[in-house]
DNA sequence: TGAAGTACGCACCTTTTGGTAACTATGCTT
DNA sequence: AAGCATAGTTACCAAAAGGTGCGTACTTCA
């Protein structure tokens, strides 16, 4: 519906916000590690080795403002929540696993030094 | 030559860096704008809008270090450099396009509402 | 003579980020 | 009755990020 275009490359413009998020160290290994499956808390937080409980929450609460991740609590105790890809989380992890994939690939050559060639 | 493969999901492997240069915001504006050709310091300064010369600077050498783009110093005066996409970055920049136009596409529907459907 | 143009580096200071630890809720187990 | 498990939240604090303004070097043009 909406006909005008997010860019951006204009400062003012709100996608830069979402620029922000998905390019997000964290967003970055969650978004494709949710490609598998619907993940627990404490399966991401040992998944994604490093991250704190903190940054955890966070960063989900973000994908889910972004409606890129769905939040499901199944109000047990003790308590039980999972997250899984939306259709639109699901359409940028495809995008974005090929940026991890690209990264396992091509991190030695990041290294190589031109004069020992 | 190297058959240790990287592991951006442990938080002790040093592709983790890689990540989150990549990652970065600006970084994620750059490299796309790059695939048009050579850039100079102030067309980069105007094309990418609202970032400060710092972070331009910053970003641009983190990018280096990566070789991920290198950088032409001309030996001018008043000083001439420009920066291009290195063959690595030229590869990487293939893959963090479509992340830029995923944004620009789908922006909007990261805002709409489930309710309003 | 002196201001402009270019690509920075540097120092200073404010803002943001992110870690840690403590606290919460509650039913089940020991 | 006490403690565990889970998924948080909150407050506090240290560290890092990032903006602003100034300095630099050299040549050209007014």
């Amino acid at each position: 519906m909406s006909d005008i275009k997010a860019n951006p490359y204009s400062g003012s413009c709100p996608s830069r916000d979402l620029i922000a998020v998905i390019g997000d160290k964290w967003s970055l290994l969650i978004i494709p590690l949710l490609v598998n499956g619907r993940m627990r808390n404490s399966e991401l937080l040992h998944a994604v080795d490093g991250i704190s409980q903190k940054m955890l929450t966070q960063t989900l609460k973000q994908l889910e403002f972004y409606q890129l991740v769905q939040r499901t609590d199944y109000g047990e105790v003790p308590p039980r929540v999972d997250y899984q890809l939306t259709d639109l989380g699901r359409s940028l992890a495809d995008i974005l696993s090929p940026v991890d994939q690209w990264v396992v690939e091509n991190f030695d050559k990041t290294r190589a030094d031109p004069k020992s060639e």
